[in-house]
DNA sequence: GAAGACGCTGAATCAGCGC
DNA sequence: TGCGCTGATTCAGCGTCTT
């Protein structure tokens, strides 16, 4: 067996391509704290599919005793330590980092990125709308699959497109439970025999999702288990950079082909991310020196009950509060905070509007 | 502090009680392989911080008892194994153990689980219908908890009710992902003070899917973190027996009083176990674990002609005859087919009401 | 009495910037 | 890094009160 030296670390980013070899050694060569986002499909342990590798690529024995399976559920951790270790340094202190497994490995993976110091976000389960039946009548028809979304650490910055989410879901907020089918049709790789190019390809609308929910346009995504290039071709559908890690030539192969025919959405604003939290601050002081508001005008709560003069420098006074909007809000409701935006209205025709109002005139007027 | 020692070990199981103490060493007290099936909802160590409030600024109340409090993730794994082991030891060679959590505790309780060599058979999602938001929009709502089904061994011939679960989800083979609200409403114990008497109380429709999946009538069942009780409820409404171990004295108190007013399913036949498009589907089964329907009501044919029984796992047994709804009411008629939902009636108030408003029902509070 | 308004609550690892 | 200020943020179900 031939085994590559280990790589120097690279300075640039290898952007929209597939590095050929071993994921912890590929993850190795690249810059620290470089990567946005990093989606894993990792192997599954040994007890369904026989092929598990250790990270120099030996494979490890069949088993049938206590002793063996001990030893392969620690060759497994191990294996599940290095890459989550590599892939953790080369990820942004902000990025965030998803992983896709079943019972048979994935609270092996979870305990093991606790103990690396990634903090937990989500658990998000994958409903299967045709899973595979038990053929055997003997348990129940395993219908999910588990996705574990994690920050770097509990101080990250994570990116998450909250807005987005509710969007994509009904204007409700998007739940831990995502129903999609499998990959299948017209979507699912062949080759030319007709015989599937992949195992497990993932679909892209769990990426899709994935990718609109975690990163922003102009991100790089890295996939250390590239296989079929779900990954890869799913950001490049949506403006992202990729960066796959692949073993096998031949699946290097396929994803190329396929991520080559993926047309890039054409307009760069319709992937924006519309997100309150990311527009222009406007202080309250500004409606003031603007004239939308006037000093001494008298605001009145959302519910009527209490009432509020504007004062020159943009503070409001109540009977018995003065400060920011935010703070006398509080203070006359006796709440622990206020968004005095909302809270605050200004009587016009006979009804209440909210200082708000004014703020997103502004904004509009400051483009 | 006073430390009991050491119960010496019990040549007989307490049937239908509550062990007051420690988990592990009551568990040390019971005699060995005399356990059909163990349900433990141990403590998550949800690691909170601070307070959380509402955008209305109420304030959430979160679990914050000492015994959700780890000092680390070291200390946690210590005491997982420790109840896992001694839980293994009193489990029968064929019996199972299931385990609920959160993302919090469950990747860590699953790969210990592995360790000491249970056998996983299915992780199971209970999705919520109704699971509390995320207020401050910054991750997906945790709308799921994830139980894991395991063996006492991979060898283990455990019980599993296979057709039982099936005709429960309308002959279609039960997935492991499982739709139930929360407990709440007037299932959700409370004390004088109106206030809820235990803060993670499960809901009997969770424990009635579990006990009819996989335990037979007269199967001594363990709850290791007894809590206020479902386990010992649900188990007595089904004809199965139960041992609870709690520390606290005052839950054990309201399950005490909870169990006592519990009403067994009354004939033992009813509990035994036998081998549409645009609207979501009900399984007829799913009325009885909800309550709308109890085991061994009678059923009348639309007509008045016939009657047939409910039984638990959501058959129905007539004079001559067994199977689903849909089966009893073909055979009853001698016809070839027959749709139970319109053709089977409750009595009530003197009228016939058919099964399918029961259903329609369910479906409305499932959205 | 019925229908609608309103309030309360549930296993929750729940903010981000600037000084 | 620590502190203080700004200001963003909720769904379903049940019970009670009002119209």
């Amino acid at each position: 067996m031939t085994k590559k030296a280990p790589k120097p670390h690279l300075t640039t980013l290898p952007l929209d391509s597939i590095i050929g070899g071993d994921s912890i050694e590929a993850l190795n060569s690249l810059p620290e704290a470089s990567i946005d986002m990093i989606f894993a499909d990792p192997p599954y342990n040994l007890q369904l599919s026989g092929e598990l590798h250790r990270p120099n690529n030996s494979r490890v024995d069949g088993v049938d005793n206590d002793w063996d399976k001990f030893a392969d559920f620690a060759t497994y951790d191990r294996f599940t330590v290095d890459w989550l270790k590599a892939a953790r340094r080369v990820l942004k202190d902000d990025g965030s980092l998803w992983v896709i497994g079943s019972y048979h490995n994935i609270f092996r993976v979870g305990a093991k990125l606790q103990d690396l110091g990634y903090w937990m976000l989500n658990d998000v389960i994958w409903r299967k709308t045709n899973p595979m039946p038990n053929f055997r009548g003997r348990r129940f028809t395993n219908a999910h699959e588990t996705m574990i979304w994690c920050a770097k650490s509990a101080e990250s910055r994570y990116q998450f497109n909250y807005e987005a989410m509710k969007t994509l879901n009904d204007d409700l907020q998007m739940r831990s439970d995502w129903l999609m089918p499998i990959c299948s049709g017209s979507e699912r790789l062949k080759g030319e025999d007709g015989v599937k190019s992949h195992p497990t390809q993932k679909p892209e609308a769990l990426l899709y999702r994935i990718l609109m929910a975690a990163t922003k346009p102009g991100d790089v995504v890295l996939d250390p288990f590239f296989g079929s290039g779900t990954t890869g071709a799913v950001a490049k559908k949506l403006g992202r950079h990729y960066i796959g890690i692949e073993r096998d030539p031949n699946y290097i192969k396929v994803a190329r082909a396929r991520i080559s025919k993926v047309q890039p959405v054409p307009e760069k604003e319709m992937l924006q991310i519309t997100s309150k939290r990311e527009e222009p601050r406007i202080p309250f002081g500004w409606l003031i020196e603007r004239g939308l508001l006037e000093p001494g005008t008298v605001l009145t709560s959302t519910n009527g009950r209490f009432t509020a003069k504007v004062r020159a420098d943009g503070t409001l006074i109540s009977s018995d509060h003065r400060g920011s909007i935010h703070q006398v809000g509080a203070a006359v409701q006796g709440a622990p905070a206020c968004n005095g935006w909302q809270f605050w209205c200004v009587p016009r025709e006979g009804q209440l509007i909210p200082i708000d109002y004014y703020r997103q005139q502004l904004r509009a007027e400051l483009h």
